[in-house]
DNA sequence: TTGTAAGCGTTATCAT
DNA sequence: ATGATAACGCTTACAA
């Protein structure tokens, strides 16, 4: 009853061994062909070759990582991939990944320090050769786990001493973007920013605006300036209160497109026009900005670069081709659409 | 001068022999407190603890892999991280794939069928457990790894036979839409479908489009349907091309929520007022079709829920709960909003 | 309850 | 140019 044994080649997992028997050589001949690691002879390798395609033979990847000790896995931590931001960054991650022949791991935080300390135990036992961590702020404990592990990160969109990292120069953003709204003659400008708990998104952007008045000599009022989130819905609670004030601004810098969107729909619905009542600059240049109504000015985030070139970063500091920390600071874009 | 051995614990790696040493027992004991797999009297465990905790020991899941052939993880592939509708139901893998202790690898296919044979080659040669594959169909090519690999795998958003799979009723969520535009007195409806070539998105979307005219006696006019594609800028030129007929229609139903937006655009900038001249209705309910202006009436689609149910089947095949294939077809709904 | 040892599928060293 | 064989770090009979 028990010889069903071949009934489907398909069904049974060949192994080294079993190509090196089929093709009459030792198991490290075949080995030797899979990696092309020695010069073998033309004939035996052909051998080889016929062996492993009749057997429909796959090596072994956690077999071969356990003895070469690295695993051509490296991973991920992203807040959410859920959230507009964050997928094209890992589509930037994912392609120079590709081509250097790494797979990723992708895991979602919440920005929760328990969940991030948690998958990074995962992805150190599952032996990834590096991290790209996607974030404004990597905590103590994690510092210390990434230390010990001895496993190269790189980090996006924040900065922490010692780690490589690639960012935009956010004040210098924010200030850009509200210069923009200054040069247009706005003198009553409103902010919505990120969390303020956020290094990048919250304070430097909030920095920046702070920045560009002053330096315009215009007084920043507490009344224009409204702590946001990250969410739609932040931007649209933000800008129904900056329009309810006595004197509204004329003009909202919003720290996030997703806000701004959020902001631009509570300003339509309360019956104000866009940009002729007042003007809306968002942050990110997120891919639906351009394409609702009114097309969102922005300041444009090169979110694919950022991933690729964390990711290049990351495999030049695998490779030992680079040493030690590098901040990378990329360029932004300040972007001009209709809500200006 | 090679007794920095001990200069910083921390960089030093530790294995299951070192921790079995440090704490005065056999590494059979050590593996046994690590799995929990059988007892161990409480004192003896204790050291073993206290010895973990002092080298900082973390488990090679790789070597674990290796003996105990699985190795909690699964890959993804998705046609683009990068597009509205995926990230979602990603989250929604990633969610209960974390609550079962996968990891997940993500790929990007681009809906190349060279680029998914080849992530799925490197997916077998990592072991994975199991694939969780978006898109709308599987090649014959891919199909047969598939099966060689004795891999299970799950499909979302399309059909094989013999491979499980989740999916909405896509025909019948669109007649759905357009008999809704019907009963609003609509009797002059285009549609801008997705690919042709697309059995899902395409084809079967078409298919409850004319079903719901033939039932109520109207006959679908070729110029009133334009093949569209995934993208925004197909569902901006179909409207425009709508829009210029000489008779154009009233309602146009919109076979993805990104086409849809491209759409409104065309025909706001053409002048015409939403819904007031033309009524849109999209597909999906991405998370931005309720923040634009105007908002899109449109066919929800569970992205959230088809990712986490797909990951559950994918569970419970793993753990032997269930058998063989099973087709899960999840409810959608009609949203009505602002476009309509 | 604990220890010994074989083996998972590779690569790499050392002979030949 | 090729072949034996010892690791890699773990789990799991089997013995004690």
């Amino acid at each position: 009853m028990d010889e069903e044994v071949e009934e489907r080649g398909s069904l049974v997992k060949f192994n080294i061994k079993d190509v090196a028997q089929k093709a009459g050589v030792s198991i490290s001949t075949v080995s030797r062909v899979i990696n092309s690691s020695k010069p073998v002879k033309q004939k035996t390798k052909d051998k080889v070759l016929d062996a492993i395609e009749e057997l429909g033979y796959r090596p072994n990847a956690i077999a071969r990582s356990l003895k070469v000790k690295h695993t051509k896995s490296i991973g991920i931590m992203t807040p959410d991939i859920a959230n507009q931001f964050y997928p094209e960054v890992v589509r930037g991650i994912e392609d120079v990944a590709n081509m250097y022949e790494y797979s990723i791991f992708l895991c979602n935080t919440d920005l929760n320090e328990e969940k991030e300390l948690q998958y990074f135990a995962e992805l150190e036992e599952k032996q990834i050769d590096g991290l790209i961590f996607l974030g404004n702020h990597v905590s103590k404990e994690l510092r210390n786990e990434m230390e010990s592990a001895d496993i190269p990160v790189v980090l996006i969109g924040g900065k922490a001493t010692g780690i490589p990292s690639v960012t935009i120069n956010n004040e210098k953003a924010a200030k850009d973007a509200v210069d923009f709204l200054l040069n247009r003659n706005h003198r009553r400008i409103g902010i919505i920013t990120g969390k303020m708990k956020d290094p990048m998104m919250g304070q430097a952007r909030l920095k920046g605006y702070q920045k560009a008045l002053e330096e315009k000599g215009i007084e920043v009022k507490e009344e224009l300036v409204i702590e946001g989130g990250y969410r739609y819905k932040s931007g649209y609670d933000g800008a129904k209160r900056l329009m309810a004030l006595k004197v509204p601004p004329t003009a909202i810098f919003v720290c996030s497109d997703e806000m701004a969107i959020g902001a631009c729909r509570a300003i339509l619905e309360d019956g104000h026009e866009i940009p002729k009542d007042v003007a809306i600059v968002g942050f990110d240049n997120v891919d639906i900005s351009g394409k609702v109504y009114p097309s969102l000015s922005t300041i444009g985030q090169p979110m694919y670069e950022m991933g690729a070139i964390a990711m290049r970063l990351l495999t030049k500091i695998l490779h030992n081709e680079s040493i030690g920390a590098s901040d990378i600071v990329l360029d932004y874009e300040v972007i001009e659409r209709e809500s200006t």
